[in-house]
RNA sequence: GGGCGGUUAGCUCAGUUGGAAGAGCAUCGGCCUUACAAGCCGAGGGUCGCAGGUUCGAGCCCUGCACCGCCCACCA
């Protein structure tokens, strides 16, 4: 089957994604890009995509690093691996319960009464409808993932290895279930573990309340410090610490709570500070983590005050139910102040927890859940890590995940939400024994009316943390499980670290016994051009979306607009000074070549819409063009024996191959910036700029074997150069090799030695280039200094102001033998670059001439009427100072003594050659313009 | 309080074993050279955040400091 040309015509002067992309795209899946049949004789590449969560939109952030995966994939596809990249979406408990549930509150639907099951309908249907929006976003990027292996954390199959995991976890005693105190969330009313809890740095502004509670006996006061006044209802003692002086003799008196007047103990605890505030601390259990700890210590009653809304309940005195936690604060404070036990009130910035999702402030909760037991676990996790069975890039990350390994609690996995997995385990009404089984239990099946499935679902990251392997059907042994894992690669955001990877890394590593992958990669995080992290509550996000397909300044402004943040008006104004008009779409390649463009191992890069257009729209459209100029002049390629290699065309497939050794390194190493800078300046600098100008000429030859040697060559680079560059802009490279091969294939060009695809159709499939070692050291020098003297020529050419239309004749004095023979092989490559009429070697110095002095051999041009001496002086003057400056530098180093003790012999050996040379330059620099000088 | 990253040309950033600083954009000058003016050719521009130290030699290694960004931490 031949594969239809793309519908963009080579015609088109500019390159239109647009036009193309959704076709290739198509080719793809049609050629099966994007399904991965288990080649057997194939090394496996594999990589899990990070599931997005469903309630999902494609963000910069996961443009960056799908672009890094697909960019891997393809290129080890292309590199002979059996690649697989399973795509999927996770269920997000809280953030989809809470989407869905602000659909229905836009609907005048309240769903704790449209009840359970009711709402999680509502939320199947909603994941059915939108749930898979960003997977099709990140078709559009061209991400060339195997559809038919997507997965859904919630699918049966990994619903059945969140059941098996628990299960198996529990029996072997990492899972417990206890009375502890949790993080609350008082909007989406669960427990939260404690990375679901952020605190900003330094601080909020706050206060705090200094209290005076009365000793029972009526002997005085003791004051305590609370930043939270309200708690003080479920205070139930006071603590000192052992050895401070003056309160030893009130411990184990009691105080009398105000407000409540309950009697509380005063106790003695190692925990207290003296120096801080009075030295007494308000012992409040159920509400404050470390209280809860001392009342462990200390037997200590724990009252919990508030209900599961934040508002005020349970053990709190009555008249204060019902009342919400904050405005219960104002009460407290106002009721103490009157009955004069407030100390005094200072404003103070004071660290608070809010909910990731909800951004509410986080309570203290004492509460019935469960947890991990994470030590154990977390053992298995760092010796993976220091033994190297898994290796973290940039390798800085390596000590943060096994700080953070060695330091974590026990992780608390039960949420008091409905969307998710429902916990496996079974309570009996009467006896409260537990069973905890993968499917109902029998006693449970035969009689239901005794027993109850625990109410609570898992944390969604449980399901997260066996990703790599339910995916691939675990618990079960699958052919893809025995194939693909572990998985080569995880690439991810350093945010998830903790939350995700490490988990994945000790479930993995408890359950198949292997690491379930070898290395993580790390991408930057994605900032905007001030430097901000780009996000949604600062509106200054840019969606891949706009830059891909385009988008008016009303859809540009829609982010803005929607966070309102401080200098909106600012943003704005810039936004319509820089895009008037909107944003042109520059399509994904661009996108995609940016993005890996700016992909340094640094933490952080910079975007803007500019640099789109910068980087990758013009990137790609010189290939577009410079593809359009090769495929017409290899439309008719000369038939026969080529002529031997002229000095280019061995010169630029020295440079093939050391631009394919030097990519292929830059993408095991995870270098992209690096990988994509040597393909930048490879076909810009090289290929464009140098070869392809230097066999316009030849390709016009009338010596058939010479335009067909140009062509072979040619024809070569251009092969390779489209496969190496596919990885990052697959579109246009795929859209270029359709109209390139079927050209190859007809002039019998496919046969080139860097050319060894395994397929002639499919640049995705086709064999990412090898290095054939043709670089060499020698001819690239040699080539460079052809290269110098036709810059001598054009600099002197333009600073004379002679317009590149005249010809110039130029005579070349070569310093030794073996100068003079290099220079004659690349004579025809000085004429054609420098644009003269003709190159000739002379054997004395020459007058009236524009001269120009290098290492290797003097010039002199003959500007005839063109020769102006005043310019001529000052460029040469121009070079007198930069060589006078030089000489200056090499003879501090060489009168150095200890330079010249102690330097090594090469480097000494050169600092006195280049001295040498730089003296030679300067007397005949002195020498030109004394004559120069002479004609004025 | 502890830790990480950044500080290099007007702007955005490379610079991964220490041997006289690079790119893109912007600026200036010249070119419609038949793939590309979204292009080509040429030029200018940097005491590599500050202060010390190691070294014959430091953007790179060490110490301290400053500023920007991020992460972790139970001082009420």
């Amino acid at each position: 089957m031949a594969r239809k040309n793309s519908s963009l015509s080579l015609d088109q002067k500019h390159y239109i994604p647009a036009q193309i992309e959704s076709e290739i795209y198509a080719l793809w899946e049609e050629s099966g890009v994007t399904s991965t049949k288990r080649t057997a004789g194939r090394p496996t590449y594999t990589i899990v995509i990070p599931p997005p969560n469903i309630t999902g939109r494609l963000h910069m952030g996961h443009a960056l690093n799908n672009t890094v995966q697909d960019a891997l994939i393809r290129f080890k596809r292309m590199d002979g691996f059996d690649a697989l990249w399973i795509p999927g979406t996770d269920h997000a408990g809280i953030s989809t319960q809470s989407v869905v549930k602000k659909h229905l509150d836009a609907e005048g639907i309240n769903y704790l009464e449209l009840g359970r099951e009711k709402t999680i309908e509502r939320i199947w249907e909603w994941r059915n409808k939108y749930g898979d929006q960003i997977l099709t976003q990140l078709r559009r990027m061209g991400c060339s993932c195997d559809w038919s292996r997507t997965r859904f954390t919630m699918d049966e199959m990994l619903s059945r290895a969140v059941r098996t995991a628990f299960k198996r976890l529990y029996d072997e005693g990492l899972i417990y279930r206890g009375k502890y105190i949790v993080n609350w969330c008082p909007v989406d009313r669960t427990a939260l573990s404690d990375d679901e809890v952020i605190t900003t740095d330094g601080g909020e502004p706050g206060h705090l309340w200094h209290i005076k509670y009365p000793l029972s006996d009526g002997s005085g006061y003791v004051t305590v410090a609370t930043t939270r006044p309200e708690t003080m209802l479920g205070d139930t003692a006071i603590a000192v610490n052992p050895k401070d002086p003056r309160y030893q003799k009130i411990v184990g008196q009691t105080v009398t709570l105000p407000l409540v007047g309950r009697e509380i103990p005063v106790i003695a605890d190692d925990y207290v500070e003296k120096d801080f505030g009075s030295g007494c601390l308000k012992v409040t259990p159920a509400h404050d983590l470390n209280d809860f700890q001392i009342s462990r210590r200390h037997n200590l009653p724990q009252l919990n005050v508030m209900n599961e809304d934040g508002t005020m309940g349970e053990h709190a005195p009555k008249k204060y139910h019902g009342m919400d936690r904050f405005a219960c604060r104002e009460v407290v404070v106002e009721e103490l102040s009157a009955l004069g036990l407030l100390a005094g009130i200072e404003d103070r910035m004071t660290p608070i927890g809010r909910a990731q999702r909800s951004r509410s402030i986080i309570e203290y909760r004492l509460s019935d859940q469960w947890f991990v037991r994470m030590q154990p676990l977390a053992q298995q996790a760092i010796e993976a890590s220091e033994n190297g069975e898994i290796h973290l890039f940039p390798t800085r990350w390596e000590k943060i995940y096994r700080d953070w390994l060695m330091n974590t609690r026990d992780w608390c996995i039960s949420r008091q939400i409905w969307w998710g997995h429902r916990i496996p385990a079974w309570y009996h009404k009467a006896t409260g024994e537990i069973l905890v089984a993968e499917e109902t239990p029998a006693q449970a099946k035969l009689r239901p009316e005794e027993w109850e499935q625990d109410k609570d679902v898992l944390d969604t990251w449980f399901s997260s943390a066996l990703w790599p392997y339910s995916t691939m059907g675990w618990p079960d042994k699958t052919e893809d499980l025995a194939r693909y894992y572990p998985t080569s690669l995880l690439s991810t955001a350093k945010d998830i670290i903790y939350f995700w990877v490490a988990r994945m890394v000790m479930t993995g590593l408890q359950f198949t016994g292997r690491v379930p992958f070898r290395q993580v990669y790390f991408h930057p995080v994605i900032c905007d051009a001030q430097g901000e992290t780009m996000s949604k509550s600062r509106g200054n996000g840019i969606d891949p979306l706009h830059v891909i397909e385009g988008a008016g300044v009303a859809e540009l402004e829609g982010p803005i607009r929607e966070a309102r943040p401080e200098n909106m008006e600012q943003m704005l104004v810039e936004l319509h000074r820089s895009y008037p008009g909107g944003f042109k779409g520059v399509g994904a390649d661009a996108l995609r070549l940016t993005l890996l463009s700016l992909n340094s191992h640094a933490q952080q890069v910079q975007l803007s819409l500019q640099k789109f257009e910068e980087v990758g729209q013009k990137f790609v459209d010189k290939l577009w063009n410079a593809s359009r100029f090769v495929i017409q002049n290899l439309a008719e390629a000369a038939v026969g024996k080529p002529a031997a290699p002229a000095i280019e065309d061995l010169w630029i497939l020295g440079r093939l191959d050391s631009t394919t050794a030097s990519v292929r390194s830059a993408f095991d190493r995870f270098y992209f910036s690096e990988a994509v800078a040597t393909l930048y300046s490879f076909f810009w600098d090289d290929v464009c700029d140098w070869y392809v100008e230097l066999i316009k000429p030849r390709m016009k030859s009338p010596d058939a074997a010479e335009r067909r040697r140009a062509q072979e060559t040619l024809a070569e680079v251009f092969s390779a150069l489209l496969r190496l560059l596919h990885p990052v802009i697959p579109y246009i490279t795929e859209a270029l090799w359709g109209h390139l091969q079927p050209v190859l294939a007809r002039h019998d060009l496919l046969s080139t030695p860097g050319n060894t695809a395994q397929s002639d159709e499919i640049c995705a499939f086709a064999a990412y280039p090898v290095d054939l070692r043709r670089f060499s050291k020698t001819q690239d020098d040699e080539f460079e200094l052809l290269q110098r003297i036709v810059r001598e020529v054009r600099n002197t050419r333009s600073t004379a102001g002679i317009a590149s239309n005249v010809s110039l004749s130029l005579l070349i004095l070569p310093k030794n033998e073996k100068w003079r023979e290099i220079i004659e092989k690349g004579k025809s490559v000085i004429e054609r670059s420098a644009r003269l009429k003709s190159c000739a070697f002379c054997c004395e110095k020459q007058n009236k001439m524009a001269v120009c002095v290098l290492e290797e051999a003097d010039l002199f041009i003959n500007l005839a009427e063109h020769i102006d001496a005043g310019a001529e002086i000052r460029r040469n003057q121009t070079a007198l100072a930069k060589v006078e400056k030089d000489i200056v530098f090499h003879q501090s180093k060489l009168q150095n003594k200890s330079f010249m003790e102690k330097a090594p012999e090469h480097v000494r050996m050169e600092q006195e050659h280049n001295l040498a040379e730089a003296e030679l330059k300067r007397a005949k620099l002195l020498q030109t313009l004394a004559e120069l000088n002479q004609l004025l």
